[in-house]
DNA sequence: TTTAGCACTCAAGGATATTGAGTGCTAAAT
DNA sequence: ATTTAGCACTCAATATCCTTGAGTGCTAAA
């Protein structure tokens, strides 16, 4: 499996077909270019490497890299100088969760050259201190939430029917008495909870849980938008993939919908692991010649959010995944500093 | 000079350079093309057009367009029924300023088929409702602003020395009661005279506005960030100009690059004016092979923002000044309608 | 002033030849 | 049973040459 490996770190970073003799440099000389071949005849049966065309070099297909990734993953372990020298890049003003998460972003894309990502810790995630409702239209309310780490949001919710401004009063003091400290997550349970086992006793109670609700409903759901940094774009524009046009075009649209790549990092929120996605392991049929690697961070012993970069397949897993799951441990370290 | 307009048209749509053939047909048969041949080597030594190679057809230079848009903007008036389609796709739920500008991105990168720019009303042209400071941390303040249109933004704000709740308390009753309803850009420029023109008789006050300049200051210079929207950046993956790898590259850093797009909207702010920028005569170096067509609108009569479209040289500019500024306009309706 | 006519230019596209990196297979060596 | 040297074979990439035709500039006649 050395073979294997040879052939990835010297596809990475030469971007050319390599031979059998470049290999057998690699080994240091004691096997012959020869026995390389058989090796790689090998390989290619069992699908880990491929030829652009018949005289050419091998390069790794998707289960090549999936291999090498999954061989790296067992013995990588964190060096402390490296994560020392990330956590110093955080000695300057990071003030809010806001700061450290763009500046996450930030982080990733320069360190790996690829576009970094990075998204807010979920709203699901947060302990309300406060919550103010204010009416701003007939059907549309505007709820400030105050966190128990004192960051401030405002949502705009919109309800399928009018609802005055007294009710809305009653709404956020119900709310406000009843669940302060508690989780957002937690407190959309309890109203399902209190809705699901009321029969018909209490039928103002009743009423007020069912909008409470809906307005809870509505704030994750606003919540859930514009909560994802970006970086480093232009790096793509350096690698020699995007020569070819329709690559390059694919590229332009992933990066044009961040709702989809919100989604992407929704769909593995309550995780807290270290993923890697390799070509067409992506969902998304858009990015079938990138690769994605994410991590999730915690704040309060949970995970709230992910971290991750995205690059061509071809890609310096190595340190791709030392940074993230590394950045990932720096994160949840400042947002517990922040609380 | 119709000659230099069916040039720039033709070459708009069609993407190769125009021979005198070309041109002569569409002036409808009344003129050879060997007469077009003498014109376009007129038009040519003035710097309106250029030969790609001595066998080419002629394109139009920065200064070709330029003319071509000057006499445009001369004859150009808005259509009714193109600005009531427009005004129309704005009556879906539109309930906060955000929703207004966000839309209006989507709107003219849709529209245009190119990249839709839209910022927010800048800070201080906000009128003031209410001001909340908390402190957060030793030199770092968290201020809350409500706009007397009921719109919620806060703000983190980093100090030169420390600070305590008391004096900050004191400073909110003093802004809230002194300049209520006031524009954030007038409160500044107040706090400056009280400063300029206090003689050390009043150490208390002075010291007092001082401070709640720094806080404005603060507030101002936070919220100039994240404050612009873009969308259809992926239009460009299709002009074909995107085959030039070295194009593709600047497009790519000029979208990766916010804060530079900002400061070119920031940079003619005050004005409300419909303004062209064709190519070189941008101020980036990176928009050399970019025309960028701005507009401003306005709120409470004062110019507040701009939108705008980026699109390749080769644009289609009637259609462009068009959108631009009748979206301009019916987005300062709109924000009037929210006030 | 306009236009027909003609020689000239040059990018683009096609056809053909050359090169060389890399392979697979076979037969000898270990 | 492996490993390796040797050799014929393949094929993308590059270079070279040729052809084509769109378009021009200039001149001389209308």
């Amino acid at each position: 499996m050395a073979v294997l490996g040879h052939i990835v770190t010297e596809y990475v970073s030469s971007v050319i077909p390599v031979s059998s003799k470049t290999v057998a440099m690699k080994m240091g000389g004691d096997v012959s270019s020869a026995t390389v071949r058989n090796i790689m005849a090998d390989l290619e049966e069992k699908g880990f490497i491929a030829q652009p065309h018949t005289s050419a070099g091998r390069i790794p297909t998707d289960r090549g890299y999936r291999r090498y990734v999954d061989m790296l993953r067992r013995n990588l372990h964190q060096q402390k100088a490296e994560a020392e020298r990330l956590a110093n890049e955080y000695h300057q003003r990071v003030n809010t969760v806001k700061d450290v998460i763009e500046k996450a972003s930030y982080l990733i894309s320069h360190e790996l050259h690829n576009a970094g990502l990075a998204m807010l810790p979920a709203i699901q995630n947060f302990y309300l201190k406060r919550l103010e409702l204010v009416k701003v239209r007939a059907q549309t309310v505007m709820a400030v939430l105050v966190t128990v780490t004192n960051a401030v949001r405002n949502y705009i919710i919109e309800l399928d029917r009018e609802i005055d401004q007294k009710e809305l009063e009653r709404i956020s003091n119900f709310l406000n008495s009843s669940f302060e400290h508690r989780l957002m997550l937690d407190i959309r349970q309890s109203l399902k909870g209190i809705i699901s086992g009321n029969r018909e006793e209490d039928r103002e109670a009743l009423s007020m849980a069912d909008m409470a609700l809906n307005l809870v409903d509505g704030i994750i759901r606003d919540g859930i938008e514009n909560e994802i940094y970006i970086d480093g774009l232009d790096f793509f524009a350096e690698e020699p993939e995007f020569k070819d046009l329709d690559t390059a075009r694919r590229m332009m649209q992933v990066f044009s919908r961040r709702s989809e790549l919100v989604d992407l990092f929704r769909g593995e929120l309550p995780d807290r692991g270290l993923r890697v996605y390799i070509g067409g392991e992506n969902s998304s049929e858009l990015l079938k010649d990138c690769s994605l690697i994410t991590c999730g961070y915690s704040w309060e012993g949970k995970a709230v959010g992910r971290i991750g970069v995205i690059g061509p397949r071809r890609m310096d897993y190595y340190n791709a995944l030392r940074t993230v799951s590394c950045l990932a441990d720096i994160i949840s370290g400042k947002l517990e500093e922040l609380s």
